[in-house]
DNA sequence: TTGTATGCGTTATCAA
DNA sequence: TTGATAACGCATACAA
């Protein structure tokens, strides 16, 4: 080595030698797991602050623990579109919570279609969340898979023995239809969301159920349709309000087949038939009731409270965090399943005639 | 060792000696980075089947390499906070394009309040990039300085040398109040984003400037007052279209007081203020001219176009990650001042009087 | 309470 | 085109 080379950035080791003490020593300065004498501690402190020493380096320790403290949450589609659902981020929220002894943070990805090898192969994680397990995200979890790390499914059919995080769909869905009916509701529309990849919007037919991929969607139009078994379903193309109001005006427009009450898969929808009711200049639920799916707080929806079903958003994250860190204590991980609460708000009442 | 041992992990060692290769060759067949006999490849690729190799660990690999591929993002408070607004999400798109060459991905952080080392210091990333840089942004600043790796502040005083990535929010903020005074309003009112982190609604005294803290609040108020000098102006307490129809009812329930045109300093609280008019029986922009801020798709405002300064929210992401790039690849980093474009909507016009 | 020794699994360099 | 070898920076088991 000559003396003209870079600067390169002190090491524990560096630290340890500027102190006059052994690197192990050095090293339980900083991680804390032995006791230190006061006077070397300080000693250690002050050699680091000397060579501007800021710590351990995460990675040679992650090397060396075997851990890196990241946990990966796998997200279809653009990044945009996963947050643009207040459920998605709630239950971010809630995982954060779940993970946050753990953990260091949450890595974001996507499950990019094409390249094989791709970002979750060589991702420097200790363990993988897979959201909406449908379609493309089944061969992220074969990648997942392969590498030999926890992994936790919410919401999606993992196959296998993959612990997953589940919710009552098709039972709160069908809560929901009851309370429509028991208000004296018979005809009714259902708008669901998006049935496969393809997000079509449109009329939902026994062919399109049949080759739907979505498994959200059709748990919870399984459970309107246990209630209603003939009525009528639209499937939005995303769960937006500006797509619910399309939807809404489509249901609403033509008084001589105008239903009485219209279900909707997600508060956002419903929201949307809500705004497209008002459009028309129909009272909401005097002239129509209409009920949601999530529970989220709807910004925008002012006074109105919307009849819905609350799920556990946050518990869902929060749920899947902590069998994380089960699994990443060498505990088998274990599946959940979460209920969803019926909450009955002002959307929704007896019909007029 | 003893033959009972756990059953570790097959390494890259195993796999070049069960190939009969060196580790080094055995390496190079994952990593691409030479050229490698194709029958030499195939033995390698067929000895890491059958010991059931995944590939490289990424954090040896890491320790290596001294990279993780890992950039981080810090954003203050819940995550769900954070995204509910659109800009925030809108600018994560953009980031994780910017970055995409480069990353394997985006640790998204909080920055906690107490706690001192934090997950920050210890992360194991090759960058940062600071949302929002305010109060307790500030702390986290700090720490992230001192481990001397490339960092990146959106829409925050960095202070020192820290390249950032502005927004022309005063030029913009004018602009937008230009346009309405030549449409010929003067009795205007502003709703401003939160002052500090108290985010405390209220009306806006010469006080409550001179003690607040979020840049972007105040470079556009002053962009706002640079036209209207004495217009009133009162805080929201969050971007929210409901708060926005709350300050909305207070500035416009009163026909005595109410003003011709509001400027709002985000669209979504714009929206509030437009659906407060609508409440009062009020027609925008017929009655009451509303502007507002962003330039983003309001999910639920239905046909109405709002006249506004649309800010490039991807854009400030992807600028982020190019320079988080350039840092990476030695190149000192460059703050970017990006400029707003006024659009004109249907919801300002000449006032009726 | 402190020090010694070892290996975590790779990849880069260089020589063959 | 392949192989031998040396770091990368740290944390732990164990001995002193």
């Amino acid at each position: 080595m000559s003396s003209h080379e870079t600067p390169r950035r002190a090491t524990i080791a560096d630290v340890a030698r500027e102190a006059g003490v052994a690197t192990s020593t050095a090293s339980v300065v900083f991680s804390g797991k032995a006791k230190v004498a006061a006077a070397t501690r300080e000693r250690v402190l002050a050699a680091a602050a000397a060579l501007g020493y800021a710590g351990p380096d995460p990675r040679a320790a992650s090397l060396r623990r075997g851990r890196s403290g990241i946990v990966a949450v796998v997200l279809e589609g653009h990044l945009r579109a996963a947050f643009l659902d207040p459920v998605t981020t709630a239950m971010m929220d809630g995982l954060t919570d779940g993970l946050a002894e753990l953990s260091a943070g949450i890595l974001l990805m996507r499950d990019e279609p094409g390249e094989d090898g791709s970002a979750l192969a060589s991702a420097p994680v200790d363990a993988f969340v897979l959201i909406g397990c449908s379609g493309r995200t089944r061969a992220s979890l074969e990648i997942v898979r392969g590498r030999g790390l926890p992994v936790v499914v919410i919401e999606g059919d993992a196959g296998g023995d993959i612990p997953r995080i589940t919710l009552d769909n098709a039972a709160a869905a069908a809560d929901v239809a009851r309370h429509v009916r028991d208000l004296g509701h018979r005809d009714v529309a259902l708008v669901t969301l998006a049935l496969d990849a393809e997000r079509e919007r449109g009329l939902v037919t026994q062919e399109r159920i049949a080759t739907a991929t979505v498994d959200v969607t059709i748990d919870r139009l399984a459970g309107m349709r246990e209630v209603f078994p003939d009525a009528s379903a639209i499937s939005a193309s995303g769960s937006l309000i500006d797509e619910g109001a399309i939807v809404g005006r489509m249901l609403l427009a033509d008084p001589a087949t105008r239903p009485t009450a219209v279900l909707a898969q997600s508060d956002l929808l419903a929201v949307g038939v809500i705004r497209a009711a008002e459009e028309l200049g129909l009272r909401v639920p005097e002239d129509v009731s209409v009920a949601g799916f999530d529970g989220i707080a709807v910004d925008g929806l002012g006074p109105q409270l919307l009849t819905t079903s609350v799920q556990p958003a946050v518990e869902k994250g929060r749920a899947a965090g902590e069998q994380v860190a089960r699994m990443l204590r060498g505990e088998s991980g274990i599946t959940q399943h979460l209920t969803c609460r019926f909450r009955q708000g002002t959307t929704t009442a007896p019909p007029a005639r």
